[in-house]
DNA sequence: TCCTGGCGAGAAAACGCTTCCCCAGATCCG
DNA sequence: CGGATCTGGGGAAGCGTTTTCTCGCCAGGA
């Protein structure tokens, strides 16, 4: 209470040296005390060290402590785009696992530029973080990919952790999806109710999950006895407008007898509904469409979306789970996803 | 090229003492010239050092430059989830706006928890942030509400800032939303198509966005000469899954001549929607619905929701600025909302 | 009784930076 | 031409921690 002293506006937040002062004991036993250190400390000390940390409202300096012990606290998760439901849950997922493991996230946002990836991944090294997550997938015709890898490795040759989510062109530890897997199963469940005509609409060429998520569905159709002819693949943004556009671009050619749109993830599917809907169609009657990814939104659109369930808040999970293991922890294995059914592929009678 | 030296596996990052070495100058010289110090360094030096930190890849240790300077590039952020839109949507303005300062941010969830709030407060005053957001409101009647705003205001007397988003209950900076207003022209809005008899969906008792928005609903209506019963008012939790239950408690009950209803937040409505749509009713026909926030989804619900536009991003932006200004600087007032009438709202013949 | 070990407190050396301070050399002015 | 002023390099002292190392003390064994 008595807080002897001129008490200038701005008051320093407590050290360990003070601490130790105010418990009477050295900073080497006021620092033992407070961190789990394997030597131990007399009782009576190590009580007054707290009582004095509590007195003084004392928080040990993260970086401090990260100078000292060489080693940091944090992780690092850079995703494309925040706002975007797909890397909202894996983040949400990615922070709930940390912070059962008392680990920091912090978090930044590519924007789709793989130059502003590389620039991120430079400036979070910075930071030391034991992980990295990078969710998101990036061209594989990528000028600056040879650079990002170069930056990567040597992050983990300083002892970091780089795990990717869903994009496996480099050789790092990465939280594998069954994309194409998926996306078959789609197409066969799709074919199964009665579809046999149809569309695809996915992000710009060479994006590595849209396209295995399309070779998928194709392989899918084919193995069926079907085909998706390759002008029946339109490419536009990987979001929301996206798919709208995109959806925009097939009804103005003409559907032309195409029964069913997949797009390559919900939220390019859930642009696509609302622009058939603005065309003055009934999706799910006048056309059907898929999506991919299982996001929260999908149940509550009209009609509610079929697509592929990917447990997105798991994948972040699994990928801090992954970066923490040991190298030879036994692996999670690729994370299954699940056809759901639903009211926009109401089927067809044949 | 020639690494000179053992190639154990695990080899360090380079330090500035290397780059010094590598450059032939000293340690401070060094250090000059790779951050912006005011004092000049000789052109021929600066030039050896910089090109010796690119041959070594050297990156700073963030954590070391916040020991030595007493001063870190971090900005906090609190959210009560990641995953829900709104949260995201003011996440991705606050990263942005990080973005252009050159600082970094960090992010946990309160998972809506107060408890868990302080706790992660005091976690990240560790960190010695520069700035501490926080979004989401708590309940105004909580009790851990005084340590919360002890701990904030010995955060901020050590030289921090902290801002709240859309909270005004600690007299700390906060960005302001109309809130009140906000509704109170909603309702007269819906009241100017014919609406007259409403219900409400609103968050537990006592969580001041929620209150805020209900009590301007009301005083729209009553200015209107209308009014809101208090057992009109149905409380769950501020979430789509509350949406949704909340407007089965009020579909069990009985519409009872209901025809709009107003759910606090988007997330609710579009959960309001759904429990609609799954009792068979048509929303917009049967019952209007209105919400309140204009996240990204609510265009591609159908009908597409009535709502109160916020800026959702901008307040990410403008409390991180608002952070960073100067005590003096002109205050950018109270955001406005906007009220957008949707189809979920088709109005009433009178 | 003396010596050896183990225990644990405290002094001090790191950790990777920034920045104060000193100082030599260059520049300026009368 | 000599002193004053300026410029900019480098040594070294921090910053708040952790951790090694030293060393005194006490218990136990011969």
């Amino acid at each position: 209470m008595t807080d002897s002293g001129v008490d200038t506006g701005r008051n320093m937040p407590a050290t360990l040296h003070d601490v130790a002062r105010e418990a009477g004991v050295s900073l080497a036993t006021a620092s033992r005390s407070l961190n789990g250190s394997t030597r131990r400390v007399n009782d009576e000390y190590r009580k007054r060290v707290l009582e004095a940390a509590a007195r003084l409202d004392y928080s040990p300096n993260l970086s401090a402590q990260a100078v000292a012990r060489g080693t940091t606290t944090t992780v690092a998760l850079l995703v494309a785009d925040i706002a975007d439901p797909y890397f909202s849950s894996i983040a949400a997922g990615v922070v709930a696992e940390a912070d059962t493991e008392h680990l920091i996230v912090t978090m930044a946002a590519t924007e789709r530029d793989p130059e502003r990836e590389l620039e991120l991944v430079r400036t979070l090294r910075g930071q030391r973080p034991r992980v990295m997550i990078l969710a998101g997938s990036r061209p594989v015709t990528d000028p600056t990919e040879g650079a990002l890898a170069e930056e990567l490795r040597a992050y983990e040759r300083s002892g970091g952790r780089v795990v990717l989510i869903s994009r496996n062109e480099l050789d790092l530890r990465t939280v594998l999806v069954d994309n194409r897997g998926g996306a078959e199963a789609l197409a066969r469940a799709l074919v199964g109710v009665g579809y046999r005509r149809f569309a695809v609409i996915t992000g710009a060429e060479g994006l590595r999950t849209a396209a295995d998520r399309v070779d998928g569905f194709r392989d899918g159709l084919i193995a069926t006895g079907g085909e998706l002819r390759d002008d029946d693949v339109i490419r536009d943004a990987f979001t929301r407008d996206g798919g709208y556009s995109g959806m925009q671009t097939l009804l103005e050619r003409g559907l032309d007898g195409v029964e069913l749109v997949f797009a390559a993830n919900d939220v390019m599917a859930v642009g696509a509904l609302s622009a058939i809907r603005d065309a003055g169609l009934v999706p799910g009657a006048d056309v059907a469409v898929a999506g991919f990814d299982d996001i929260p939104t999908v149940r509550d659109v009209t009609p509610a979306l079929t697509t592929v369930r990917m447990p997105l808040e798991e994948l972040g999970r699994r990928a801090l789970r992954l970066a923490l293991s040991d190298a030879d922890a036994p692996d999670e294995g690729v994370v299954q996803t699940e056809v759901v059914l639903r009211e926009s592929t109401p089927g067809l009678p044949r």
